[in-house]
DNA sequence: GAGTTTGAAACT
DNA sequence: CAGTTTCAAACTC
């Protein structure tokens, strides 16, 4: 039997391609034999997915048909430890990126995917309890920046492809990543996403520049008319989203950027953008956000620390509040407050929705 | 593909 | 809280 492929090489296909009748996946997939899919044991449970056509897990229950259950159940592993659901990493302010929990490593020395820090690709901290560490503190072992690649010299197809860079890379992005999971909504998000980059200002050294249509030299192949001394960019914009809960507190964020080359041989249409934030999970999380734009290396800063979901507890039902009036959808450049937005995350509270509006 | 190793999660 | 068992992923052959 074909089983959930966990070793893909670092690439995850997140275009859904519809009929996804046993819910979004994120490329995530378990091979749970015992567990039905009802403890974390399950990685699908644990990301907050229902199973997915990818799945080959026996006895499933993590489906549509029990998601009551799945709900008691996801209360009961919470009693045990509130955070269980939470990003198993911490990245925030200018501190390097941990394991919330740490590990406890006795023969792996901390230098392969039975680790739990290394397989998150983080460095091991003073949470952990491990034993010969080779997986030192700040030594992050993977990019920080999700690189989007217009796959199309893939079977001819022109799905958009998420390239990891490594296959410990995912794992940043792998914990309740709404973001990824909107996008799977719809097969032309991941185009829009594109679109939207390009849509937006492109900041550069935390000052805007001008796009150009007909720019010949360097960088300015890719559009982006920047100051001589500035022209060393790899890639020309890059978005991050966030997922608010119902408090207006970030909950997950991702980053996003185009494929380089693949933006130099593909000039892509800039299009109206428009933001159809679907909202699956209206007991667990606020609206997600539009994406924001930035510089690419800027955005790791922009990684936020751990914060509860308040609402886990469905208070809030969907019927009772109108999204629409709490928050205003827009997309809003990062700079030219990028280092103010990036300090307010070295604090322990992430900053809070631009148009919050506090719940009782 | 089957069997072994590993360490987190669950349990006592 | 500590020790043990269960579990599924990672790894090896």
């Amino acid at each position: 039997m074909e089983s959930c492929d966990k070793m893909n090489g670092g690439t995850a296909d997140i275009v859904s391609g519809g009929g996804n009748k046993k819910g979004s996946d994120n490329g995530i997939c378990c091979n749970c034999q015992k567990s039905q899919c009802l403890k974390l044991y399950c990685e699908c449970l644990r990301a907050g997915n229902l199973c997915n056509n990818s799945c080959t897990c026996k006895a499933c229950e993590n489906n549509e048909n029990n998601r009551d259950k799945v709900y008691e159940k996801k209360k009961e592993i919470e009693l045990r430890d509130p955070e269980a659901f939470q990003s198993k990493i911490i990245i925030g302010g200018n501190e390097a990126a941990r394991h919330r929990k740490g590990c406890n490593c006795r023969k792996s020395k901390c230098k392969n995917k039975h680790c739990a820090c290394f397989s998150a690709g983080v460095g091991c901290s003073n949470q952990c309890k491990c034993d010969d560490c080779m997986n030192e503190y700040g030594i992050v072992n993977n990019q920080q920046v999700l690189v989007l690649t217009n796959d199309s010299n893939n079977n001819g197809s022109n799905n958009i492809t998420v390239d990891n860079g490594s296959s410990q890379f995912q794992h940043l992005f792998a914990d309740n990543d709404g973001c990824l999971q909107n996008m799977q909504n719809s097969e032309s998000d991941m185009d829009r996403i594109f679109n939207e980059i390009e849509q937006a200002d492109y900041y550069y050294y935390g000052q805007q520049t001008s796009l150009s249509s007909n720019s010949e030299n360097g960088i300015n192949n890719n559009n982006v008319n920047l100051p001589s001394n500035q022209q060393d960019s790899h890639v020309p914009a890059a978005a991050v989203c966030y997922n608010y809960n119902l408090y207006g507190n970030i909950i997950q964020n991702n980053v996003a950027a185009p494929n380089y080359h693949q933006h130099l041989t593909t000039p892509r249409q800039i299009s109206p953008v428009e933001y159809n934030n679907t909202i699956d999970d209206l007991d667990l999380e606020g609206p997600p956000s539009s994406w924001f734009y930035g510089e690419p290396s800027s955005l790791p800063s922009f990684f936020t620390t751990d914060t509860t979901i308040q609402d886990s507890n469905q208070q809030y039902k969907p019927e009772t509040l109108n999204y629409d009036d709490i928050f205003q959808q827009e997309a809003l450049p990062i700079s030219p407050t990028m280092n103010q937005s990036a300090q307010h995350l070295t604090n322990t509270q992430p900053p809070s929705h631009p148009n919050n509006n506090q719940l009782p």
